[in-house]
DNA sequence: TATTGTTATACTCTATAACTATA
DNA sequence: TATAGTTATAGAGTATAACAATA
């Protein structure tokens, strides 16, 4: 006989339950800036370095570039983001953002700040370090990629057995 | 200026990050079975008390009736849940798990006790303690439901302000 | 007239792969 | 021949609402 554990006695449950509610909250909050995560991350990517290429961008946050096509022209047509002829390879689009990018990309980090406190306000400041610092544990322990949301790769690698510690 | 903490120094960021990953990594993990996540929340529920209507059950996990259809019917062609009809309302289907279905349901619930060591293989046990309550302390503090995922009600209240924790 | 379950429909999101222009 | 970007297409998943049987 199987023992059945209530679900809320599960940390996976409540990760993935959790996870789920978190991103559908991160979403409401940055909707009066009229951008959703995916967005929040392309301007962060953009932000982080001007003059990049959409390629580079694919790859660094890991969705087909068919995707990345959507989301820049999204922006674009908002006025937030730029797309600029390289002239040393006119394949490719740099890209940059506007004035208007910067002051939104500001704005949803604000905001991002903001929600994160909402997460936590149940928790005393100690308690707050204690579950990054595991929650970032158990993220180390399964070799998933730094800074790359599985929602915007879902092709990555899920938390599966398989997934050896690094060494060390 | 707004301050950019990186990514994985957020509580929110790292929830929602390892909620998608459990998430794929729990659907992998019951593949064997022929099962997705939302047939193991059905078995669980008609296993906690048979006879009961699929009404209760859309109720119970908080999805449109029109879905738990496709549900009851995938389970019911793979030989692992009965409708019968119920004399007094027959209106309404009566639930059932036949012996297969109570052996499939047995073997997901190992399986999913297996997956939580498994996610908390980086933990030691006091760790593992810890952050469960804290995870449920998280929870709480949004009045959020229990033991309901919100994979299967996406309608359902997301981790937002304005989500007052219980009085008292 | 209301309720249980079912079906029909329409919408969103996505990956894949074909296509173009440059290299 | 290969690569950056774009477009076309097809599939999965979903909610909504119309519907049939029963109360």
């Amino acid at each position: 006989m199987v023992q059945e554990e209530p679900l809320e006695q599960s940390v996976g449950f409540l990760l993935s339950k959790l996870g789920f509610q978190t991103a559908a909250g991160f979403t409401a909050i940055l909707e009066p800036l009229g951008i959703v995560p995916p967005h929040f991350a392309v301007l962060r990517f953009i932000g982080g370095a001007e003059g990049r290429s959409q390629q580079v961008l694919a790859d660094a946050v890991g969705v087909p570039p068919s995707r990345i096509v959507a989301f820049v022209d999204a922006l674009e047509e908002r006025g937030l983001v730029e797309r600029r002829r390289n002239p040393s390879d006119r394949r490719a689009h740099a890209l940059y953002l506007t004035t208007e990018g910067r002051r939104i990309l500001d704005a949803a980090q604000a905001l991002a700040n903001q929600y994160e406190e909402e997460v936590c306000a149940g928790l005393s400041d100690g308690e707050r370090a204690v579950l990054l610092e595991l929650l970032q544990r158990v993220a180390q322990s399964h070799e998933i990629p730094m800074n790359v949301h599985p929602g915007m790769r879902m092709e990555g690698p899920p938390l599966r057995p398989g997934a050896t510690p690094p060494p060390g």
